[in-house]
DNA sequence: GCTTGTTTTAACATTTTTTTAACAATGGCT
DNA sequence: AGCCATTGTTAAAAAAATGTTAAAACAAGC
């Protein structure tokens, strides 16, 4: 879940801010003035920012100019939480390059929902994912070269990687030995007996016994649990 | 300039809002009810569309609604601008997929503001990929020619910031030894062996180890660490 | 042509992958 | 049940690939 940092002087308002986006699952980051603010910025990254405008030492506006300057910060979603009302300053918080202008009070729930929209729109553009083979709780990405379990990412050498990809290529069907060398080894290769077995123990070792079966005589399948 | 289309069943607030969207330099279309909305943003495709939420034959959430359920308009923004400012109407368009929630009257100023905000937040992120690419605490910048790590300048030789800016590019993606030479070098090239792995070490001296993963065997890859 | 910074080379070190080989375990078959 | 071909396991050897370093070759600006 997304990292979100709130700065603000009135610590009622950071409390209850805090609370239910927590609550919502966000990680959050207090701070009580700009320049805090600015500090914790730079070390957490968080994905998005809500600025109160008038704090101590560093107000709002200031601190988003000044984070808006920044390249390392162009990504970063900027939201203004105020009590001020007039026209002139609302302008110049989004001039300045603020993402919304939200008005004290918010009911918590409308807070929520903002953030969560402004959140949602900025990610459609940032997701580009690749295709991938999904076998149970095996994901395989040809294009990254990885593949994960149960959503952690499994190492796996060249070889075992070849092996595996050709085995779940068509879960279920059985690839003898001579088709798994030439398939994997090429044609024309004089590999021992047992360095099949070996790769096929090392996959096992990775992605769970399960997963791959034996059929003695024959060969082996990639079966889903 | 950008299109936007603009719903509302109430004639003054069509062409209010029309002409200052005009004079701000967007190309405005303008729909009297949901189904008229629907047809011009099929055929215009603008990159915006302001709702109402009260018209009749087919109201703004109603609209909202089924645009999301189409992934032509998955980047398409979407504002409503209503009178109704009951929590739960708002709620209701933020989680159908709204942008962003106009409450009526507003001064014309403030909602050129908001509209250039989402929009440039938006092209912010679509741009990403000629721009300014940023993953973790480095941001590359092909335009300026320049690469930071956590704030500060790093200074890249050519032929690094080219390998780089490969890697970068799609970050996860498994990039051969071959593509990089083919991409980073040019085709006809007879270039040693070690070539790459010796920019590859400077990048990482300069970057740190941990974003360039080796895949022996095979290439190199960036990762988001 | 000299200076400075960049790119490439080559020798060597290190790491990781792949294979081997000896031995253990298994399972179908008579 | 017990044999035997087949597969599993292990550690270590062999092979392959990459990392590192310094120096040489090259290029750009002055």
């Amino acid at each position: 879940m997304a990292k979100i940092l709130i700065a603000d002087d009135d610590e009622d308002i950071r409390y209850l801010v805090e609370y239910n986006l927590v609550k919502e699952g966000f990680e959050v980051i207090t701070a009580k003035n700009g320049i805090e603010g600015f500090e914790l910025s730079k070390e957490h990254r968080p994905e998005l920012v809500i600025l109160d405008i008038m704090m101590p030492e560093m107000d709002g506006v200031e601190l988003c100019e000044k984070m808006r300057s920044m390249p390392e910060f162009d990504n970063t979603l900027i939201v203004f939480l105020t009590a001020r009302t007039e026209d002139f300053t609302q302008i110049a918080c989004y001039e300045n390059g603020g993402d919304d202008y939200i008005v004290k009070p918010v009911k918590p729930k409308i807070l929520v929902s903002r953030i969560n929209a402004i959140l949602r729109r900025s990610r459609i553009r940032t997701n580009s994912q690749s295709d991938t083979i999904e076998l149970g709780d095996i994901v395989v990405d040809i294009e990254k070269y990885n593949v994960s379990k149960s959503g952690s990412i499994v190492e796996l050498a060249k070889k075992e990687f070849e092996l595996l990809t050709l085995l779940i290529s068509k879960p279920g069907k059985l690839f003898t030995r001579d088709e798994i060398f030439n398939k994997v080894w090429g044609v024309d290769n004089a590999i021992g007996d047992r360095t099949i077995d070996v790769h096929i123990r090392k996959l096992r070792e990775k992605l769970g016994q399960a997963n791959i079966k034996t059929i003695k005589g024959l060969g082996y399948k990639f079966e889903i649990i």
